[in-house]
This record gives C-alpha cells, sequence and structure tokens, in this order.
DNA sequence: TATTGTTATACTCTATAACTATA
DNA sequence: TATAGTTATAGAGTATAACAATA
C-alpha cells in the first residue's frame, strides 16, 4: 500500500463528468450550474479520496466500513442496496475487505443462504480510529463555513436533487 | 454496444462517496452538507449517465468528445490536463475512440513527439447530434429551475468550492 | 419455484514506471 | 538531456448472465 504520487498535473480527481467544456452548453442557463455542480464535487474528491486511500482503502471500502459501523451486520442484499452496487461488484468488495481482515462473512442458522457481513475487531478499531481521523481532515476546510452558510449551502443542494 | 439494464434495485449511479452513514458524523454540522453534496451529485449521475451510455459512450469518452468539439484539435498533454486524467489513461480513451471512429491522431510535421487529436467527421457528427440531444434530456428535469433558483444553487456551489 | 449470493466473463478506468522517438 | 506519448503491469470497480445452494 505504498503511498502513491500521482502523475497528473492538475489537482484534481477520479471522475469527470463531462460537463466541463461543452460550449453551446452555456445556452442553457442550467448548464453552467450543472458545471457548477460536477466542479465542486469533484474538488471534493480530490480532498477526500487521498486521505481515503491513505488510510489503504478505496471509497467503495470506506463506505461499507462506514455503513456497517454501530450496526451488527447487514446482509449482503441489504449492503449492495445502501452502498449502490449490483450484488456482484459487491462480493468483490467484501472479499477484499476480508482479506485485510476488516469484515468477516457470518452465516446465520435460521437461513443458510445468505451471510451477515460484520466488523471484525480490527474493522471496529479502524471504524473507532479512522474515521474520527477522516472528519477532522476534513473539519480542516469545512469548519470554515459558519452554520448560515452550511444551512443555505444544504438547501440548495436539497432543492437540486428534488427535481432527480 | 447493447443496451445495458441495471440489476441494481436502487435507482443509482456508480460511485459512491462514503458519506451516507457515519453516524458520528452527525455531530460535525457539515458532515449533514457533504453527504447532501454526494447524494445529489450522485443522483445527478444516475439520470445522466444512462444517456451518455445510451449513445454508446462512457462518461470519460464523453468528455473527450466534449472538449474536442469546437476546436482545431488538441494535443495529449492538453486533453490530459482538461479532462483530468494522466498521459497513460487517455492513450487508452483515445485508442478506444480512434476504434470507434471518432477521433484521430494527427502527427504535427513540426513537432513529430506529439499527436494533435481531432474529431472525426463522424465524430463531428456525434458532437453536433448527441450532444444537443443530451442537453434536451437534462432540459427535461433542470428545465423546472427558475432563474433565480438556478443562480442561488450555483453561487451556493461557488462558496463551496472556493474553500476546497 | 424463488431467493441469496458466487462465479465467470469482459471491459473501462486508474495509476506508476519503464521505454521509444523526437527535439 | 528533456519532452511527448506509448507500453507494460497491476488492480479496482462496473455490469450481466449463468450457476449453486438453500428455502
Amino acid at each position: 500500500m505504498a503511498n502513491p504520487v500521482k502523475q497528473r498535473k492538475a489537482n484534481q480527481s477520479q471522475e469527470t463528468t463531462p460537463l466541463m467544456d461543452f460550449k453551446r452548453a452555456e445556452k442553457e442557463p442550467f448548464m453552467s450550474m450543472l458545471r457548477e455542480l460536477a466542479q465542486t464535487y469533484q474538488a471534493f474528491c480530490a480532498y477526500d479520496e487521498p486521505h481515503i486511500r491513505e488510510l489503504g482503502l478505496t471509497p467503495p471500502q470506506f463506505d461499507v466500513i462506514a455503513t456497517l459501523g454501530n450496526t451488527s451486520g447487514m446482509f449482503m442484499n441489504q449492503l449492495a442496496e445502501k452502498t449502490l452496487v449490483t450484488k456482484g461488484t459487491l462480493t468483490g468488495i467484501i472479499d477484499r475487505l476480508e482479506q485485510k481482515g476488516l469484515v468477516r462473512r457470518k452465516v446465520p442458522p435460521e437461513n443458510r443462504r445468505c451471510f451477515l457481513i460484520v466488523l471484525t475487531p480490527e474493522g471496529e478499531r479502524v471504524f473507532e480510529d479512522v474515521f474520527p481521523a477522516h472528519i477532522s481532515y476534513l473539519k480542516k476546510r469545512f469548519g470554515q463555513l459558519t452554520e448560515y452558510e452550511l444551512t443555505h449551502i444544504k438547501s440548495a443542494l436539497q432543492r437540486l436533487r428534488e427535481i432527480l
């Protein structure tokens, strides 16, 4: 899990949604707003993801740990629904987390078709230790926002999600 | 390029940033705002991407076409910077677009180390035809927003990006 | 027969590092 | 030597479909 040094020059992240440079788009007033959404989210990921990867986790893996934290476990199908991946994909993610010793598949006696996925003690430790650290990391930036600004931004985003 | 029917039950998209279910997070006021950001962006992708894929393109491929449209071509390094991928990754993306006949590598005589990537006539056609179609598709949803709402949302996002 | 999850298959993207060709 | 881009390598995620085991 060597600390990767990216070759890219830009200060940026993973996925790019194609709203960046479509000039005709300017005719539509909503396009500049959507471009702003994409850029803002990408800027957030560019800040967020390297810290997650330093912890030796990928974003989907982190998501699974976060989802399992403070629960008594979840079944594959529940977990897939929560984390928005298909069951086949989740199998691979859980496999890798199991290899890392962070989760465990438990077969419940009452229904031996399914697995209850639970955090191992090591997984709990990650959830307890590493997550607060990540939040502190985020706080460095987002702590700057006033409560008023936060509410404001949040309600703008909610309005946007509403129509989707 | 068969029309894929996703197995997932949830109405959702690709990548999930791990901000969904981390309960301790609630202690920090900014966390709910960040969760809203992630959910809103994901909801957008869930709406946006299937339409792009119906056109036979992946999001990064669409991004390249969009970036090349209305230009006289760009070099690999410029294109990599614009689309925020590394040069090695871009090679593969351009390869696949070339296979599809949408872009072409032109060797400029004055510097034979580099390639000018240009849209083929077919690529132009995609840019001219398919993009407006995609915008109409987006308009179905975002056309609902008033100009006042748009400005409001956009400035909220800008404020957020400012601190990143 | 229906449900749960795995496996098989295939593809795209991601990144780094070593390499080739040109300058 | 420096630059532009490819190639090699490796790994993660994505999806679908076929399958096995259980119910």
